[in-house]
RNA sequence: GCUCCCUUCGUCUAGUGGCCCAGGACACCGCCCUCUCAAGGCGGGAACACGAGUUCGAGUCUCGUAGGGAGCGCCA
């Protein structure tokens, strides 16, 4: 039997980062078994599904590159199935109906409550064998076996055994005929042949419960696997307040796909000592059963350091695209400036995200719109600047090439004729070029900005320099 | 309250009884390089939650304590 692993988020906001990285360990163990990865939206929740949210997980999932074989199927889709099930069920005698009003299980709750047990559901019409009535109360419930115990050898958390005295008879069917969370996944599961139910660790509760339910539907139980879950920096539950949960955030914030992707997988999962994996090294080496058993916490930082490397180790040319999405972003017109792929060679060393870059690319995009001031007096109006740049400017405007080797050469050899540091050119030309006095290597931002608009900018530096 | 899960540097982790007076990475600090800012190179500080037990020997096995988390829905 190949294996099958399936995705399984609710539509009630967009692909946050544990899901992702759900969504991706999933993949990942497909791809490293040769089995199918199937998506499938749990949309029952009828109050809180929403189209949008729909399209914003397909949307996080197609960024990252996580297509699933299979789907995505609906169970919205599904509901005469459900009910076929739980027909069988009630009509095996695994099921029965109960018609006590949510009032009336709020008292048993805290009646159970006050016996120091779990709240939980009594089973009051468990053996009544009452016939079926229409009532607004009425739902199905499960038969879950009161004695014996339930075992079963999670794929992270190891062994994992729980009492059935611990469990209560689950809703099968509501009151509205919709069918509960328990019962869809466990039905589905079967219909799409799942065998390896990789999700959230906030789901090992439901576990034993539902595995009674595939015994008492006669299908093979699955192998589980629950992820410990990703925290905020702050040790917290990971929320708004941390910034970017949403995986579209993190590509508007900059970020690479495979960046996101690379740093979510050492989340929880490491092979020795190695931190970056290639999409095919994390396909080989991945394996469920490596995974951590506690929780991580989102650290920004280091996934910032992981998207520098990648901006500085992937083709510029594969990214310039990315880049060109960010200029447009902020207001630039790609085409009125250099070459994208040249920018990022000249800027991957110097910021962490695609979003820094479009920032400091600016300067090549668009004309000096604000002096730094303090660079303006420290540097423009130093003794010799005008000379260096109206020289800086005469060899410019002569070299028979415009490359940011030229420009290194023509600056070397001011730097002498003058018989001065480097710094003494680089600074006053930088300020005039760029406004501010920090940029890349000074030949590049020169080269960048183009031969006329270096003249230019040149001229209206020393226009500046002597009012 | 009850049930279940978790616990190695600030963070992500290596470690499957001796190779560990605990290794790597990010972050931090220092030095070098240098036209600015970076990047890079070199170096530094920094952890086995606690207590018992098993063993010749424990980060690694067992039990307990403390701390953290999840679940206990006609939500998923």
């Amino acid at each position: 039997m190949t294996l099958r692993t399936r995705f399984a988020p609710s539509p009630t906001g967009y692909l946050h980062i544990g899901g992702a990285r759900t969504a991706l360990y999933c993949w990942l163990e497909a791809r490293h078994r040769g089995g199918q990865f199937i998506l499938r939206v749990e949309d029952t929740d009828r109050e809180r599904s929403t189209d949008a949210a729909v399209r914003a997980i397909l949307d996080g999932m197609a960024w990252l590159g996580l297509q699933p074989d299979e789907g995505p199927f609906f169970q919205t889709q599904r509901m005469d199935r459900y009910r076929t099930v739980a027909q069988a069920l009630l009509d095996a005698g695994k099921a029965y109906y109960a018609y006590e009003s949510k009032a009336e299980i709020e008292a048993m709750r805290a009646a159970a409550m006050a016996r120091g047990d779990k709240p939980r559901y009594s089973g009051a019409y468990r053996d009544r064998n009452e016939p079926c009535r229409e009532d607004p109360n009425r739902v199905l419930r499960f038969k879950n076996p009161q004695t014996g115990s339930v075992v079963f050898e999670d794929k992270v958390k190891g062994r994992i055994e729980w009492n059935n005295a611990e469990l209560d008879d689950l809703v099968l069917i509501r009151s509205d005929g919709f069918p509960t969370y328990n019962f869809a996944v466990v039905v589905d599961d079967i219909d799409m042949a799942i065998t390896e139910v990789i999700r959230g660790d906030d789901h090992v509760n439901n576990t034993p419960r539902q595995i009674n339910l595939y015994h008492a539907l006669h299908a093979d139980v699955p192998a589980f696997a629950h992820l410990p879950m990703i925290l905020g920096p702050d040790g917290q539950k990971l929320s708004k307040r941390h910034g970017a949960v949403s995986v579209t955030q993190y590509r508007e914030d900059g970020y690479l796909p495979h960046a996101l992707l690379n740093y979510l997988v050492r989340l929880g999962w490491s092979h020795g000592d190695e931190e970056i994996f290639s999409i095919a090294q994390m396909v080989e080496l991945f394996d469920i059963g490596d995974v951590n058993q506690s929780a991580s916490r989102f650290d920004l930082a280091k996934l910032g350091w992981l998207n520098q490397q990648y901006l500085k180790n992937d083709d510029p040319n594969d990214i310039a695209p990315e880049l060109v999405w960010h200029l447009q972003r902020i207001g630039l017109d790609p085409a009125g400036g250099p070459d994208p792929a040249e920018v990022i060679v000249a800027l991957r060393d110097r910021v962490q995200t695609l979003k820094e870059m479009a920032m400091r690319a600016r300067i090549w995009y668009a004309p000096i719109d604000q002096w730094d001031e303090q660079a303006v007096a420290k540097h423009l109006r130093a003794e010799g600047a005008a000379d260096v740049l109206r020289a800086a400017q005469m060899k410019f405007a002569a070299m028979p090439q415009w490359s940011p080797q030229s420009i290194h050469l023509a600056i070397e050899q001011l730097a002498a004729e003058c018989n001065i540091g480097m710094g003494k050119v680089a600074q006053p030309l930088r300020v005039a070029i760029t406004g501010t006095q920090v940029s890349p290597s000074i030949e590049h931002t020169v080269y960048l900005v183009g031969r006329d608009q270096a003249l230019r900018r040149i001229e209206d530096a020393m226009a500046k320099m002597s009012c």
